[in-house]
DNA sequence: CTCATTGCAAATAATTTGCATGTAA
DNA sequence: TTACATGCAAATTATTTGCAATGAG
């Protein structure tokens, strides 16, 4: 499973965009009287400092690097508070796993997967990025995130078979 | 030109898209070996007749109304079965549950979903599928399905609020 | 006859939840 | 002090699989 970042370099979250996404979780758990802990702040530092497409298990093993006695079932929570306030979004690729990207990062890039070797890709295409939007608008929805997927069969997959 | 298929929810697919899907899998299951099975034309047909986004429970329900017999494991295999050979297309739209769709026509339309009710609105757009071609191509990828999914709050949903 | 197919129940796998204990505020 | 948060294990949910019996070719 590699993720093909070499046609998108500087690809990193910028300063300003993790702020922005601190600022967002920061702002939803005053508003529901939520607390910071240390469990939410290792797992929040760990998932923006991930790259795209973490699974809940390899954000565990990164998380209890830093602090070995976090459980899975924190893991799972504070990641679907993420989600909630905005920060996160949730992906199927179709393995069988649900993997997370920050929301910012997704809206500016979407996804080619080989259905042979499991493959990501990463494309960006501005011009459907504004399709999606007179889309949107046609039907009178409130857009907040969108999944832009092909599957196929990858270069290196075709020529070994 | 973009085609509002949304306006038209009685569509259903062609005689000759169903003829098709048919010879698909009557090739693949000859190439395989495989037999067929009352309960295999049951879940065929019941499928084929079935609108989009069916989830394995409905198409279940709907197979047992003609055959009270047929185990539901059996229909996790015949639509595995139709995924094989490319007449039916998974899809997860984030409730947990995996839908089907005839792969010919997942090709021609793609969804608007709204968070709030879950409910799903079909979309047509011609040049984003010549896009995805275009892109496809960029990378050297054999295209063999493609999922374009817009998530946000719908018209009523909005309005509710 | 042979071997694919089926139904059932048990097994997996991912995720969620109940609850006693811990701990921000 | 007062809830919210956590860890653990048990519960849930969707899907897969083992196996003996059945049936297609």
């Amino acid at each position: 499973m590699s993720v093909d970042r070499a046609s998108h370099p500087g690809h990193t979250p910028s300063e300003e965009t993790l702020e922005q996404a601190r600022e967002m979780l920061r702002a939803y758990m005053a508003r529901k009287g939520l607390r910071s802990t240390d469990q939410r702040r290792v797992i929040v530092d760990t998932f923006l400092a991930s790259a795209d497409h973490v699974s809940i298990e390899e954000l565990l093993t990164r998380v209890r690097s830093h602090d070995p006695r976090v459980g899975y079932a924190t893991v799972y929570r504070t990641l679907k508070l993420l989600t909630e306030c905005g920060v996160a979004n949730e992906r199927q690729f179709g393995d069988g796993l649900t993997r997370f990207e920050l929301a910012d990062e997704s809206s500016h890039h979407d996804h080619l997967i080989c259905t042979a070797c499991n493959g990501i890709t990463e494309f960006e295409d501005e011009r459907v990025e504004s399709i999606q939007d007179e889309i949107a608008a046609r039907y009178g929805f409130r857009l907040r995130s969108h999944k832009h997927e092909l599957y196929g069969i990858c270069q290196t997959c075709q020529a070994r078979k």
